[in-house]
DNA sequence: AAATTGATGTAAGGTTTCCTTACATATAAT
DNA sequence: ATTATATGTAAGGAAACCTTACATCAATTT
């Protein structure tokens, strides 16, 4: 068993991960709705997700924190462009300035949540090699 | 946050640690009934294991596999012995010993179960320093 | 300004998972 | 043969989760 499959078990409830965010069940539950994460499902169809999804999630609620909406954040999440670009050197160049785009549409934010998990952070449980 | 931290997050609901482990639910509680690991519990009084109490329960399984007794695991994973051991060099040493002694009244044992997991896997979830 | 859209809250009714307690069982130890 | 150990299983109840639907409130659009 790798990394990849390490990241993408499906190991918590839903509860689990609303303290793990600080995300409320029906915003998790709208934006899987709206396709940026998958969970997986128990035979008893109740949500079980992966790091990879709370890792998702906690860059999900920062980008809202800095006011972006769901088409922006779909956009920055989205396999399309940021999968593409880690295989095309152009379109590498377009996610950039994409991002830089995005960036400095921000209003200057700034103001964090009482989060005691920041986005990113759940990632170190994992081996980085 | 360190890792320490992380590793002693609750986190898991019994049936994800029934899967992680392959130990049945009676199994898990029959083992927190006896002071092996002492999950948190929700407010509803639900379990939720850390990664310390999945790896502890790796290390019960593999002993388990390999004939010991509840009183045998106990001491091999009871902090009495071992965080005692780490501090004085005599008890040390009849740590060792005892060891030893347990190994040696293990029948050859050797088989596996079709665990998907095996025991310390789950730590590498964790960033080693 | 009024209507629409986007994102989240909340509630109802039902299902699944988990809880404890208790008893059954099979193997091992005495 | 009896007792102890470790696990299975079942019952009844509580907690957590599910979907659906409607409410709300801010931001857009008309």
């Amino acid at each position: 068993m790798n990394d990849q499959d390490r990241r993408s078990m499906p190991l918590f409830a839903i509860g689990t991960v609303m303290k793990l965010t600080e995300l409320s069940a029906r915003q998790i539950r709208y934006y899987e709705e709206h396709q940026l994460i998958s969970p997986e499902r128990t035979t008893g169809n109740q949500r079980l997700f992966s790091f990879n999804d709370v890792d998702k999630l906690l860059e999900i609620k920062n980008l809202l924190d800095k006011g972006l909406n769901m088409a922006g954040i779909k956009l920055l999440l989205t396999d399309k462009v940021n999968k593409a670009a880690e295989k095309n050197e152009t379109m590498k160049i377009t996610n950039k300035e994409l991002r830089e785009v995005l960036r400095n549409e921000l209003s200057e934010a700034g103001r964090f949540g009482k989060s005691s998990l920041r986005q990113g952070e759940l990632s170190r449980f994992f081996v980085k090699r």
